[in-house]
DNA sequence: ACCTGAACACCGTTCAAGT
DNA sequence: ACCTGAACACCGTTCAAGT
């Protein structure tokens, strides 16, 4: 139980925990090296800043995805992809925030092209998923501040209607190779 | 050039031309207020926090959206959005950040239903081209920083591959109307 | 190898008070 | 109606120095 002695491991495992418990806009360097009881600086020696950690830490949340057995279909890889980024809060915004810097980690578009024959359409699947997924989780969080959202609706019902219609979109497209149209 | 004397119109203007020269992680309430000429305290008598200036800032780029004419097709009225979004500088997420506060404002899933029939996989596909052209400008900013992308590839030639084939997986729905699948 | 201490240049927001 | 002045409670990051 001695304070110090971390490594970029460990660090980025409380950073997953931290995220979890109190979401991206208070996840803040001053405050992991609170939990961590040490000085913000320490954290400086494991990553270069603050994208880099967040990079560490989206690399964690991508590698819940699932790999695919064959035999999979476009709906289950992707449902699977959501509910990885569905398992930390704000997991999405975190993966989303850290794409183009996120060097490898393909894992997400590799698994979805296996079930989709284009590489494009892989990629444009995985960025509905990041965008419907990040809209949920903010929604998730106005809520539980109480705040005002756009619907008269049900909460979550629809939501999911939603995910449902752009997967089919894109799962009719594994289906129905475009005899180029 | 009276220092003094804003209103809610004028100070959206020059946040959304902030936006556009420094970026969103640059758009401060303090930076913002100083190039008014005026204390930063002076804002909340506009707006009541930064999030509401922000979701004002997201109304603008949106109104940017062309309302789609009789004829119009998915294709037409997916780059309308998109466009609308490039229009400024990380455009794409100002509006995600603001999307489920947003009362009203429903103007690009109106658009986009009018070419689709039904209104989840409007929903849906407004998502993709919000999620998708996130991450475009984010590559953009990227590039200009000089950071190391994913990419071992042409900058920008594929992303458009990527935009066309999250269209087509839509368009098609809007064409084969699923027999209940 | 990993951390402290101190500093620099910032943030968003509140609130009494001014005109 | 619109703004100032001052304060509160924070940020990310750097860098010399310690062990």
């Amino acid at each position: 139980m001695a304070p110090g002695r971390h490594d970029r491991d460990s660090v980025t495992t409380l950073a997953l925990d931290l995220l979890d418990r109190v979401g991206l806009p208070d996840l803040s360097m001053r405050r992991l090296a609170a939990e961590l009881e040490v000085q913000p600086s320490a954290l400086y020696w494991h990553f270069a800043n603050k994208q880099e950690l967040l990079a560490a830490v989206a690399d964690r949340i991508l590698s819940r995805i699932p790999q695919p057995e064959p035999g999979t279909d476009v709906t289950e890889v992707a449902t699977g992809i959501r509910d990885a980024l569905l398992t930390y809060r704000d997991g999405a915004e975190v993966v989303m925030s850290t794409y183009a810097l996120r060097l490898g980690a393909r894992r997400a578009q590799d698994a979805l092209q296996a079930v989709i024959g284009d590489a494009a359409s892989a990629d444009a699947l995985f960025e509905f998923i990041l965008g419907h997924t990040t809209l949920v989780q903010q929604r998730m969080h106005a809520q539980s501040i109480g705040a005002a959202t756009d619907a008269a609706d049900d909460p979550a019902a629809d939501l999911d209607a939603v995910f449902r219609a752009g997967i089919r979109a894109f799962a009719a497209l594994s289906v129905v190779q475009d005899p180029r149209s």
